[in-house]
DNA sequence: GTAAGCTATGAATCTCACA
DNA sequence: GTGTGAGATTCATAGCTTA
């Protein structure tokens, strides 16, 4: 397979923020080594379904048989990862590092496979579902989770881990390795001209926001080697990250390159992350941003309409040079000793003033099903 | 090393409900073949990397030599899990199943070794810790979690899954992948004559009620070739399963011991199983008793003391041939349509009644701490 | 116009006894 | 071994239709 793409500029330099269709295996080899800060891979699963499966009410389950996803076995599927995490190993920099996300068809043998080439694991995380698909025929528990793994280079590497960012993301308590978010669905997901899904597999940007604010920086170059649709450029896009895509199928190909056409990068403002110590607890106003019900950069105004204040990526606001939690910085701008920052805040939508409290309230809602 | 215990009874049946003291690798090796219904298993992941474990004859050494080091401490690891996952499969029933906890440090490797030697995996399950130590240096993310394998002996084995056991102790919602447990601490966790912790990394009762209540029947042999200070048999008595332990070292066989003895065993009919405070977490009822705050068995009152109730291990309660969820008996005892269980039963302590929503009311106020 | 009800669908290794 | 028929089996959410 040929590369239509150029992976270098006129100046011979590594070319960002575009798509390359071909394998990722030859692709990656072509490109410079140590040029890239993080990789973010959703490979295939290795899925091996049998028969059709129908919901109680008859409906037919839409499965993944696709073509890409299918391997003799066992020892065709730990080739491919082999080639493809050596590759990806080569264009990381010394102190880069690499997320992988699979199930248990496939994330055992991803993981055997980086410790045997030398990535030093960081953290396995836990992406659970809010609304995953039941178990229709009531033989094994809800597969209601997926899993990733985070893993720097090699043992030495300084990689980047924004701590309060993450933090910050999380109203103030430490991010554990089990993230709730909710699936793909709705308006963010791509449709073809027939309405149907554009890809069966499309991730929420909500992960990867997280993935990105906690694990690189502004400016860092961020390669997905199974770009699909695009989340991990478009995220990168919203965030002030480079971006290399590669990706074979020409669909999504075209899929991807007008969802990114269409994103609009936050300001470099909004992006910065906090540095600061703060605490706080309850819902995370974080969530709000990640779960994309208010934007990095969208201006907030106080209940007086007094003040404003623009939201930032990692959940905190900045407002007339004050930063911090939504409570630190109505506060602030008050010249109050504290501030009920979810009360006190409001957004604009269609021309009308919403508290930010409705938002929590929704997100409440939906927690209300799933405590646990 | 000798086996002290004999894994025969004079007339040379399997000898049950005993800990076997030795290598687990041989003594399942002894062991009669298809005489296991399920094994529960937490290998050690930090082994001493002597000359004592025998080094495979790998030939990819070659391909990370930069790594020897690394990777002969991964080879003999595996090692180690091959051949005690090899002989674990041996005892195993045809219809029998497994279930493996690890951390990111060694389930990639277990995984991969499970799926290698013919074993289909079910589910992978989240052990999400409600109260995990937190990452002191904010290097990393706080490891909040656990992940358990669950697989059958084959792909065709016609495992144990008891559904509505699962879906009762989950108040009436299909279990899902992801369990919210506490840690084993307080008077749950054994302590050494010096008041130490008897253990290292004693598993809590809660996950193996879980466990065995949903892939196991009463009677079945349930074999844990780690045994330590005995979660897997102490639960097992509780549940009128009867267990096999293995283990080496002698003080934990001596706690194991003394914990065994004080266990008495719920009846029979507390073993069988089933086939506007709107805006607070849902508690299962279920919870109550897999936290030793209701005890299988134990008879509940209605509110004006005319009907009472028996729970069981599974969450559900029995009373007038009724069976069903606390909801469920409540209504089909008052001939209501609907009834809130919650406030509808009552139980004894010190003579007095207390309404079983206090116990509610106390995990909730636990769980306020952490709301995530 | 609003509320209630109905339909669609998501990375899924998803039945079992008997002839 | 394979084919067949009876029987068991779903949660959260988005979007559309009906009352």
């Amino acid at each position: 397979m040929t590369t239509r793409t150029q992976t270098r500029d006129p100046a011979g330099r590594l070319a960002l923020n575009q798509i390359l269709q071909g394998d990722c295996i030859e692709i990656m080899r072509s490109l410079p080594e140590a040029s890239v800060d993080l990789i973010f891979a959703d490979p295939p699963y290795n899925l091996q379904l049998r028969g059709d499966l129908h919901r109680p009410d008859n409906s037919r389950v839409d499965a993944v048989d696709d073509h890409w996803d299918q391997f003799s076995g066992f020892a065709a599927y730990d080739a491919f990862t082999r080639d493809w995490l050596a590759a990806a190993r080569r264009v990381l920099k010394p102190d880069g590092a690499i997320w992988v996300i699979g199930s248990y068809h496939n994330i055992f043998r991803v993981g055997t496979e980086l410790q045997n080439q030398g990535y030093w694991m960081l953290n396995d995380v836990i992406w659970r579902k809010s609304n995953p698909m039941p178990n229709f025929r009531g033989k094994r528990l809800t597969n209601a989770h997926e899993t990733m793994i985070w893993a720097s280079r090699s043992e030495g590497s300084r990689y980047t881990f924004n701590y309060e960012a993450l933090k910050s993301l999380n109203e103030g308590v430490q991010m554990r390795s089990d993230w709730v978010l909710p699936i793909c669905t709705g308006g963010e997901r791509l449709k073809d001209a027939a309405g149907d899904k554009a890809h069966p597999t499309q991730k929420p940007e909500s992960l990867l926001h997280r993935v990105l604010i906690g694990t690189s920086n502004p400016g860092d170059v961020v390669l997905d080697p199974f770009f699909g649709t695009g989340t991990t450029g478009a995220v990168a896009k919203m965030l002030g990250r480079n971006f290399i895509g590669i990706e074979r199928e020409e669909a999504y190909i075209q899929a991807a390159k007008r969802r990114l056409a269409r994103i609009r990068p936050y300001d470099g403002m909004a992006i910065a992350t906090t540095t600061s110590k703060r605490s706080e607890p309850r819902i995370p106003f974080g969530q709000l941003v990640e779960r994309g019900m208010l934007r990095p950069g969208e201006e907030l105004y106080s209940i007086g309409n007094r003040y404003t204040a623009r939201v930032r990526a990692d959940g905190s606001l900045i407002g007339n040079d004050v930063k911090g939690s939504i409570h630190q910085v109505g506060a602030a701008l008050e010249g109050a000793p504290s501030c009920n920052g979810w009360t006190y805040w409001h957004y604009r939508r269609e021309g009308k003033m919403v508290s930010i409290d409705a938002l929590r309230q929704q997100i409440r809602a939906e927690m209300e099903n799933r405590p646990n």
